[in-house]
DNA sequence: TTGAAAGCGCTAACAC
DNA sequence: GTGTTAGCGCTTTCAA
């Protein structure tokens, strides 16, 4: 097994030319069914899989569609990821995945890189790209597909939301449910700028309910539990008096319910907590968290789906807009 | 901003020829100081970024690690896919990864699509592959690390643990704890092939004491909380008397602890719910479970390490085996 | 230190 | 229907 098969070693295992077996194995029209039945049975025979490098190189064209997340330790992430692979199964192109880390030099470094592969779109996450950044994906000419986001404008098509009113709406939703003294809680907010903007359109119902936000505690790196609890604790023991918490996602939420539960803090009776996401784990946990639910699967396959519309026609997306809105729940705040 | 830039625009535009760029751009010594500026000013003018595709197949070796995992919706994977971004960072490797939903066809399809990319190496979970998956991967010809499993004959190289045992661990340190009427509640048992091992551990573990499996309970498809929720109702319904239920995963155990202490079930006093994985969002919940804590994520640097180690060496993983077992917690079963 | 020629393995565009 | 001729954009090899 030292040298690779290659389509010279299928045509001449079943005596045809080169192009013949080509043809063949790509199905197309215009070969004659005994040639077809040979080199498929040739290409079986001696475990031929083809190279996709030269392909493409070739056809100047890669079936691939490089997809860019930030993170892959916020669960939604693998959710789009997962969008994305469904949506592209049996269409013969393959997602190749990157993730930035919330860090807009990788984010370049890793556009970059899969550029180089000439993919045939991208998807992003967010809309908030560095310049450089921006020159390189106007530059390569090909659909691309801003996700999660849709607060500004999108380089060609996008497929989100707009955090700043998911923001607004959850907190206009916790005041109809009222609550009235809040605190927020939030980590790496100085990169995760759609975090940024949904504390935002927070803030901005607060103000427009002459409601102030009483207490404010924050973290640096990712979201988790750990970080979550310890926000809460610390907004908890310097602001007993709050009656609601908003957290800047789940993750963190859901470290709150946890150290409630164990100081013996009634959720949502005392104090409610909010979160952002809807994860699946923290729905049906005792003192239910409100949350704003995101379709993010539901991104990941539109993202593909305009790509590959893109792809087959013109190979434009037309700077399509889609926007999948969260859905409230107040979890135990609901009223029934 | 038609064409693309190749190589040879960079020449042009640095006034050398195209193979002093190439060497430039890709650092090689022996190229003038002064060829070097002038190359990379050119490239960074005109905004140039290579053509992988060309370089890898003139090259005949792409700089990818191919990464196959069954699933995205398990938290576990995507820990694996983490571990290997890290440990790839800054080598010039990119991961690409494929899910196979814990269908063999669509391994072998997967994998097949994979090589034909002509990756540098590959990293796929689990010991259990076809017949025609394991011919494909042998006459590849490149370094091969299988991960999460160690109970089996390794293709090359592997990186996990004896799931087998893990159960048996697990069965034990539940055993001396005091417990003695055990269910067990799985699911995807089929196609979850380590699941399946765990059981056989489990079960093994009961044997040795005399212990009967009072109750079981499977469900088809994918572990999901909703899943796992309806497992603990039908076991507990049919068989209030257990005092331990073993759950094939986390994410089984987490609707476990949902029905139970919204049943008012007391966990872990009246019964036990013992997992697989040790997920974050679990630790810390009331009721706390007993689990195997597995490091994945450092399974997936590992796995890296073995491939950048061959790739960099005479090409072979010379068959490394890395054992990173599970540790257990009896969570609030602990005996303190 | 640099350059010219010859491919890597495939497909597009023409012949036949 | 099938084969031939050129490349795709790089890197390898060898000569200068």
């Amino acid at each position: 097994m030292k040298k690779r098969k290659t389509l010279v070693d299928v045509a001449a295992a079943a005596g045809v030319s080169k192009m013949t077996a080509s043809r063949a194995l790509r199905g197309e029209k215009d070969v004659s069914k005994e040639s077809v039945e040979r080199v498929l049975a040739a290409a079986r025979e001696i475990g031929y899989y083809g190279n996709h490098l030269a392909a493409s190189l070739s056809s100047s064209s890669a079936e691939l569609i490089g997809v860019v997340v930030p993170a892959l330790a916020n669960v939604v992430f693998p959710e789009v990821m997962s969008g994305v692979s469904d949506a592209l199964r049996g269409t013969g192109f393959q997602p190749v995945f990157g993730v930035t880390e919330y860090d807009t030099e990788k984010e370049y470094e890793i556009i970059r890189s899969m550029l180089s592969w000439r993919p045939a779109g991208l998807i992003i996450t967010g809309l908030e790209q560095t310049e450089a950044t921006r020159k390189l994906l106007i530059g390569a000419d090909i659909p691309i597909v801003q996700t999660m986001d849709c607060d500004g404008t999108p380089l060609d098509a996008c497929v989100g939301f707009s955090h700043t009113k998911a923001g607004y709406d959850i907190a206009m939703a916790l005041i109809a449910a009222g609550r009235t003294r809040f605190g927020y809680a939030g980590s790496n907010l100085d990169k995760d700028t759609r975090g940024a903007k949904r504390r935002e359109g927070f803030l901005k119902a607060l103000q427009e309910h002459d409601l102030p936000l009483i207490g404010e505690v924050t973290a640096p790196g990712l979201s988790s539990i750990q970080t979550g609890r310890k926000l809460a604790e610390e907004m908890l023991t310097g602001h007993p008096d709050l009656d609601c918490i908003y957290f800047s996602n789940d993750d963190l939420a859901a470290g709150g319910i946890c150290y409630c539960l164990e100081q013996g803090v009634a959720v949502p009776d005392q104090v409610a907590l909010a979160g952002f996401n809807g994860l699946d784990i923290i729905e049906g946990f005792p003192g239910r968290i409100a949350t704003s639910r995101t379709a993010r699967r539901a991104i990941g396959e539109a993202a593909a789906g305009i790509i590959l519309e893109a792809v087959k026609g013109n190979g434009s997306t037309g700077g399509q807009r889609i926007i999948l809105e969260p859905s409230i729940t107040l979890g135990a705040l609901e009223k029934n």
